[in-house]
Order: structure tokens, then C-alpha cells, then sequence
DNA sequence: AGAACGCTGGGG
DNA sequence: CCCAGCGTTCTT
């Protein structure tokens, strides 16, 4: 179908190919097709290109063409990779959606879609030459050096000469030592996806049958554990229909000898094959549920909307049962016969929810997301590439899989900041992005939450999307009783126990006498966020960074929480030598080590990014509270994640004032999400939860609304703010950022870069001012902020004129070394 | 991204 | 004068 046919196939015109290369470079590069291969060509196939003097890379075939390039002679692809494509038209038009809205370069889409394992560059190696003809005279002494190591190990990489002599540049050493005949250079293209291989044994067919077994294993009276070997073989044979070489060594503990010994005597056949790494996906399917009322009648409105609008938005409480509605949904489009895709963000992927879907979809599903490795995420791109699976549940890069026939796209949690891609570029959103590809498929997207973002409730109030609601907890679960406490009375009162007020305590006391558990939230991680001194005010701060460090009592040490800086902490204050360090502020592992003290019986678990390291450290933590195995469990926002347990009848937010109070114009809407969704965690099923807010200011209107259950009214306040302060859904935002190793340059460039940009966009650019943490990793950053009205303007226009304006800002030789980056919708 | 080229400044 | 480091340019 992609398959080129040039009028007629003919084989004798010369083919061009523009291919992407998976680099931060604008444009495609065109290559030709060598004589004999125009058949082979496909567009969303991988060629192997020399681009540069020596670098080999696999790039993708965008356009074919027979128009040779005028202004250069174009190189010969080295070859074609795949026989099928491996992305096709969908997943290039969404890459050059994405390359276009959000201001960068096709290469870095492709960076951020393909898996690593698809991704394919060379290697400078270096190899010692022919030693009979080398002339080692007059060789200095870190040519020496690179000789020496090369006698000891047999190639070495650029990095690696790099390392031995303690310098930056080498490649003129190298070209010297290549001239003198004494080293060779070459590129070295490895294939990085290697399928996993398997020994299976099996018993050669003469044994098969009762009698011959009978012979064999008398046949092997003198040699035991031959016998031990086959006596596994068939005790596992009864469970299984394939045995691993592995499985036998296992169950009979015997070695490797034993098995080879058995095969020279043809008693057991073996062979290798590739299998799955993904493990575990043939599962039985028995998952049938009935939908309640409340979600049956959902689950119809939903149908409805969906015949007028593409995309609708399913507003349902938290505990509401959307998951189930979302399987019933997806069942439907897959029995007829179209793919599903179903967006999580990162943290809500938990063993959990994949087990669910599990059940209902078996080997149908797929699963994607980064705690995958590179191999097992190839493998998944390959099952979907070949339609193995109906659905898929992922993350964000999810969006980038090569489907070809999506009937439904589902974005849970749609609300979720962690959608958006901040660093490195493509800056995408994965909601967006899903809306712009379901309408490439033609399909339906469903979006879900308890507490929509601002911009997509807006867009279905006013019309743009259907709407759906579900205000009835599953189960007749009632939402949870919130209570306020104000931390300065309890202070005056006397009534607080470090950082736990009376009221707190009291209800986690009662919860875990009546074996419930409880779940403390607290925004911060780590144990101290800012050491003081008291004499003179000195404060630990990142020496890359302008933040203050965070002590881990984990690691014993203070750490940067930008740049990953860590160091010892100090006893003495380095700037007058006083002993008086005062901590401010605590975070989890503060709020953990206070309640050993308060409550030695209870036992407590701690779910932060540091306590959630490793490939299941967070399935680890949640398994063993769902076990309780905790009765307390204290955590940062990972907490929130549309987790489900049964006991928890208490949940407290020790600090919500943190959340509040802080200078985006956002950060009401999440400080409501976020107390929003905690709170939702308690009292699932029968019993009525609490949740009592600890805050220095508890009549704030945030907090008002959490306690009311009054998303309407938060969304209300928002609208009204977000209009008259030039705020998205009512504009759209871009945010240039600035950066440079020196403050004067950086706040120098910064300036003539909005004044370019005030050129074209006048009133509509803020700044550049100096953002919240104005120095990270060594560069001084300036923020410049771009609102532009939604109606009456057109986005592209606005585009095409940023993009010239970087363009002018580049060429300028006052703004070297000046980086800008521009994120798109930065939020 | 990475290699080559040209400029600069340190060490001898 | 040589060489390392850094910024700039170019790659099809």
C-alpha cells in the first residue's frame, strides 16, 4: 500500500529518498536509491545513511521522489532495515502535527516516538593496527598511552580515550596515530534489539510412548542423575507443553553437563528459539462485571455524545467506577474490530490497573510505559505494528505506537500536569496529541476525571466536546467527611504534636485501633528543605543551582533537587562558623521519622520518588500497604494516583498551604485537584471516610470549595479569573526561555529577544523576567511569556512569525551562546 | 549530534 | 610554535 510505483514501476528510474534523521536538525535530507532497490522502498521504512564524514545512522523515509536534488549530489542509502514499514501515515502526519504546534524539529519527534531499540547510530571505534607494519619510534607519551590500552583491550571507544588521557579533544591524536599506520578507525553500527532466545528441550520422540519411557529410565539405573534429569523432564511435562532446558536444571537441580551429556546421547532434543519477553500475557479471560445504574446510564450518554462530538469529556467523582466503564467501552470497539488506546499518566500504571484489564482483554492487551526497557518496548511497537493487540495502555509516548486502525482513544486522569512534556523537546501534551491522532483514525476520544482541567470542562461547557457526569460514588460509597484544622489556633491552644494537630492524631489513633489504615500527604519529599543559619542567615544552596538543598536522612546527605548535586551536610555554618543550623520546612521523611516518635506500634511506609527507586519500588510500596502491611502510609502527590484501597478510612494533608500558595497561574486549580483527588481515597466501599486539612489559612476558597465537593464553583471562580487575567482557555501561552552561563548575557539577550518578539506580537509579550529558580545547572535564566487571544488570530500566522524571529535572534552575533527554548501551551 | 575548521591563549 | 579548548559551520 505505501509500496512506490513511479508510472509503471519502472525499475530504471533513479529513486530519491527525504528521510528523517534522528537529530535536533530542521528539514529532511535526501538520498539515493541504488540501482535494483526502488521496489523495496517504502515510505516508514528504515534506511541506514552516512550523514557527516563518519557517522552511520538509521533514518526514516518520509517522501519518495524522482527529482534529483539541484544544488548537491546526493549520497547512496548503505541499506533498507525493515521489510515492513514501521510507522506508517498516521504516526508521520501526528509527528509533523506535533514538529509544527509545538515548534521543533521533526528529529526530536522522532526521537521521543521510536523506542531506542528502533534507533539505530554508530560508534567511533578504535582497533590497533597491523603490528608487523606499525612504527612505534618517536611516539610521544599519550600516544603511548593509547597504544598501551589498546594492547590490553582489544578496541576502545572515542569516550573511553577520552577518560585515559584526561582531555577533551583527541580526535587530532587519533588522525596522527591513523596516519602513522599504528591504529584503525572504524563505525561500528550494532543492531540494539536483540530478541530473547530460549533452549527448550524436549525427549526424543523413541521415548515417547509409555514403554519407551519405561527402557529409558531403566537404561539409566547406573547414571542417577541422568535419571533425576529426565524423571523433571516428565514430572514438568504434565503441567507444561514447553520445557526450558533452564526448568529442567531447576527442578532436578542438576548442572549443565548432566543436560548436554543427555543430549549426546540423543535421549533429549534441543532447541533455541526467540520468546517473548513480555511475560504473563496469556491470562484467562474472566472478567465480567454489570454495570450499576448510575454508570449504565453513563455509559449510554456516553454512546450518545459520541455520535454528535468527537471527543467527550466523562466528569465522574472520584471511586465513581469509571475504570469499569472505560473496559465496557473498549469491549465494544473491539468486537468491532478497532483498536483502543488507553492514556495513563506514568504513575498511575501500576500493576493494579494493568491486572484488571488483564482479565478482560488477555494477550489482546498490551502495556507501555518507561519502566519498560528498550527491548520490551520494541517488542510491544512490533505486536501493535501487527494488530497482535486490541488495546494498549500507556503513557504518554504511548500516543507514538504505530496503530492503524484506532476506534477509541481514552485519556483517564486527563487532568494530569504530567501529560505535558517538559524537557527535552518535543514539549508535547499526550492529551492533545491523542485528540489530533483519533482524528486522523476518524476515532472517538473519551476523556476522563474527577476534577477536569480548567480547559477541557470549559470546552465542554461551551459546546465543543459532550459532556457526561457522574456524581454517585460506586457502591453506594459515600464521599468522605472533610474537617479543617488551623494550624495557629491549635499553636496558641497548645494542641499541636509536632507537625500533627490533636484533631489529626485523634482520627489516626481511632482508625488504626478499629484496623483501618491511613494515608498522610505531604508535598515534599525528602527530609529537611532548607538548612538556616541561625547567627548569620547563611543557607545550604546547590553550587549549580539557585535552590536551597534538601537533607535525606535516607542517604545522610543534602541534595539539589534540579541538578541531582549532592553533598555532606554542614555541622558548621561555612560563612561565620556558627554551630546554630535551624531546619525549615519538613518533607516525607521528616513527617515518617515524627510519627515513629509519636506512634512506635503503628507501621509506616513512605511513597516518594526516593522510596520508589527500581523497576517495581512503587508496585513494592503499594503491594505492601494494599497487604497491610502498613497501617500508615505517608507520601508525596504520588499518593493521589487513582489508587484503590479498601481500609482507609482516614487520610490527612498535613501542610495545604504549600500547595496554595505559589505563583502560576494554575496553582488553585491543582492545589484543588490534588486535595481533591487525596481525599478520594478515603472511605471507599462501605464505610464513609475522613479527611482532615491541616493549613495555616483554612478559609481560603480553595479549601472551601475541596470541602464542599464543589468542582462547579472551582471551576466558576477560575473561568472568571482566567478571562480577565488573559489566561488559557481564553489565550494561548508560549514561554521562551533564555538561558546562558553568565547572568549579563543571558538578561542582555533575554531583552533584545522580547523586543524582536514585540516587533510583531506588541502588548501580547510579558518580561523577560527572572523565573522561580533563576540559575539551574550553571545557566542564568530569563522567561519570556507570549499570550496571544484565541479568537481573531490565527496560530499558524503566529507561528511562522516566532520562528522567523528566532531565526533573527540566532543570526545576531551578540546572542552566542545564548540557548532559547520555546515551550508551546506550558502547562 | 558530531566532526572539521579557525581563532585564542598557555606553556616552553 | 604546538596543542588544547571553544565557538561556528555543515552535514543530503
Amino acid at each position: 500500500m505505501l509500496e512506490f510505483t513511479p508510472g509503471g514501476a519502472d525499475t530504471r528510474t533513479t529513486l530519491f529518498v527525504e528521510v528523517i534523521l534522528p537529530l535536533a536538525i530542521s528539514g529532511t535530507y535526501t538520498y539515493r536509491i541504488p540501482n535494483g532497490w526502488n521496489h523495496q522502498v517504502a515510505i516508514g521504512k528504515r534506511v541506514i545513511v552516512q550523514f557527516g564524514k563518519n557517522k552511520v545512522y538509521s533514518a526514516i523515509i518520509h517522501r519518495i521522489t524522482t527529482q534529483a536534488p539541484e544544488r548537491y549530489e546526493a549520497k547512496y542509502i548503505i541499506d533498507i532495515l525493515d521489510d515492513m514499514p514501521i510507522v506508517g501515515d498516521p504516526q508521520l502526519q501526528l509527528w509533523e502535527w506535533i514538529s509544527s504546534y509545538y515548534l521543533c524539529t521533526l528529529g526530536e519527534v522522532m526521537q521521543a516516538a521510536l523506542p531506542a531499540a528502533l534507533k539505530l547510530a554508530s560508534e567511533t571505534k578504535i582497533v590497533a593496527a597491523d603490528k608487523a607494519s606499525a612504527d612505534r619510534s618517536d611516539l610521544n607519551d599519550k600516544e603511548y598511552l593509547i597504544l598501551d590500552a589498546l594492547d590490553i583491550s582489544p578496541e576502545l571507544k572515542v569516550s573511553d580515550v577520552v577518560k585515559l588521557l584526561g582531555q577533551k579533544t583527541v580526535f587530532p591524536l587519533l588522525k596522527r596515530l591513523f596516519e602513522k599506520g599504528l591504529i584503525l578507525i572504524s563505525e561500528e553500527l550494532s543492531a540494539k534489539y536483540k530478541p530473547k532466545m530460549k533452549t527448550f528441550v524436549r525427549l526424543h520422540p523413541d521415548y515417547t510412548d509409555e514403554v519407551g519411557r519405561k527402557l529409558l529410565l531403566e537404561s539409566l539405573n547406573n547414571a542417577p542423575k541422568q535419571q533425576d534429569a529426565v524423571l523433571a523432564y516428565l514430572q514438568l511435562s504434565r503441567q507444561q507443553e514447553e520445557i526450558t532446558r533452564q526448568a529442567v536444571m531447576e527442578a532436578s537441580g542438576c548442572s549443565p553437563a548432566i543436560i548436554t551429556a543427555l543430549m549426546e546421547k540423543e535421549i533429549f532434543v534441543s532447541e533455541v528459539r526467540a520468546v517473548s519477553r513480555l511475560a504473563g500475557e496469556d491470562v484467562e479471560i474472566t472478567g465480567e462485571f454489570v454495570l450499576n445504574a448510575a454508570q449504565e446510564t453513563a455509559f449510554m450518554a456516553i454512546k450518545d455524545r459520541m455520535d454528535e462530538k468527537d471527543v467527550v469529556l466523562l466528569h465522574g467523582v472520584t471511586a465513581s467506577g469509571k475504570t469499569q466503564l472505560y473496559i465496557r467501552l473498549m469491549e465494544e470497539v473491539v468486537a468491532k474490530g478497532g483498536h483502543v488506546l488507553y492514556l495513563l499518566p506514568e504513575i498511575a500504571l501500576t500493576a493494579q490497573i494493568t491486572e484488571r484489564l488483564r482479565v478482560h482483554f488477555g494477550n489482546k492487551l498490551g502495556v507501555y510505559h518507561s519502566r519498560f526497557n528498550d527491548n520490551e518496548r520494541a517488542e510491544v511497537w512490533h505486536k501493535v505494528l501487527k494488530g497482535e493487540y486490541r488495546v494498549v495502555v500507556g503513557a504518554r509516548s504511548a500516543v507514538f505506537l504505530p496503530f492503524q486502525s484506532l476506534g477509541l482513544v481514552i485519556v483517564d486522569e486527563e487532568h494530569e500536569t504530567s501529560y505535558k512534556q517538559f524537557d527535552p523537546a518535543p514539549r508535547y501534551h499526550a492529551r492533545d496529541s491523542a485528540i489530533y491522532l483519533a482524528h486522523l483514525h476518524s476515532a472517538k476520544v473519551l476523556l476522563g476525571s474527577a476534577t477536569p482541567s480548567v480547559e477541557s470542562y470549559y470546552n465542554a461547557r461551551s459546546g465543543k466536546y459532550g459532556l457526561v457526569t457522574i456524581s454517585q460514588r460506586y457502591g453506594d460509597a459515600q464521599l468522605p467527611e472533610i474537617i479543617t484544622v488551623n494550624i495557629t489556633e491549635e499553636s496558641r491552644k497548645d494542641n499541636m504534636f509536632s507537625y500533627f494537630s490533636g484533631t489529626l492524631l485523634r482520627e489516626i489513633e481511632q482508625a488504626l485501633a478499629s484496623q483501618q489504615q491511613v494515608i498522610l500527604f505531604q508535598n515534599r519529599r525528602g527530609h529537611t528543605p532548607l538548612l538556616q543559619c541561625k547567627t548569620c542567615g547563611y543557607i545550604a544552596k546547590c553550587i549549580h543551582c539557585d535552590v536551597s538543598l534538601t537533607y535525606h536522612k535516607s542517604s545522610g546527605k543534602l541534595h539539589c533537587h534540579y541538578c541531582g548535586f549532592s553533598e555532606d551536610p554542614v555541622q558548621v555554618c561555612p560563612a561565620c562558623g556558627s554551630t546554630h543550623i535551624e531546619s525549615k520546612g519538613f518533607g516525607t521523611e521528616r513527617v515518617e521519622e515524627e510519627l515513629e516518635i509519636l506512634l512506635p506500634d503503628a507501621r509506616i511506609g513512605r511513597l516518594d520518588l526516593d522510596s520508589t527507586r527500581g523497576k517495581h519500588g512503587f508496585d513494592r510500596v503499594l503491594t505492601a500497604f494494599d497487604e497491610h502491611r502498613y497501617d500508615i502510609l505517608v507520601g508525596t502527590q504520588m499518593v493521589a494516583k487513582g489508587l484503590d484501597f479498601g481500609k482507609v478510612s482516614v487520610i490527612g494533608i498535613i501542610n495545604a498551604d504549600g500547595l496554595i500558595n505559589y505563583p502560576d497561574f494554575r496553582a488553585y486549580e491543582r492545589a484543588f485537584s490534588l486535595l481533591a483527588q487525596v481525599s478520594g481515597r478515603a472511605g471507599r466501599r462501605n464505610r464513609k471516610g475522613k479527611v482532615i486539612i491541616q493549613s495555616y489559612a483554612p478559609h481560603h476558597r480553595i479549601i472551601q470549595q475541596v470541602m464542599e465537593h464543589d468542582y462547579e464553583g472551582m471551576f466558576m471562580t477560575e473561568v472568571g479569573e482566567r478571562k480577565s487575567y488573559h489566561y488559557p482557555p481564553f489565550y494561548r501561552l508560549f514561554r521562551f526561555e533564555v538561558k546562558h552561563k553568565e547572568q549579563q548575557p543571558a538578561h542582555d539577550a533575554a531583552h533584545r529577544l522580547a523586543a524582536l518578539l514585540r516587533e510583531g506580537l506588541a502588548h501580547r509579550v510579558f518580561g523577560p523576567e527572572v523565573p522561580l529558580v533563576g540559575r539551574v545547572r550553571n545557566h542564568y535564566i530569563y522567561g519570556i511569556l507570549v499570550k496571544v487571544e484565541r479568537a481573531g488570530i490565527s496560530v499558524a500566522k503566529v507561528k511562522e512569525l516566532m520562528k522567523a524571529t528566532l531565526l533573527r535572534f540566532e543570526t545576531n552575533k551578540a546572542n552566542k551562546g545564548v540557548r532559547v527554548q520555546v515551550d508551546v501551551d506550558p502547562y
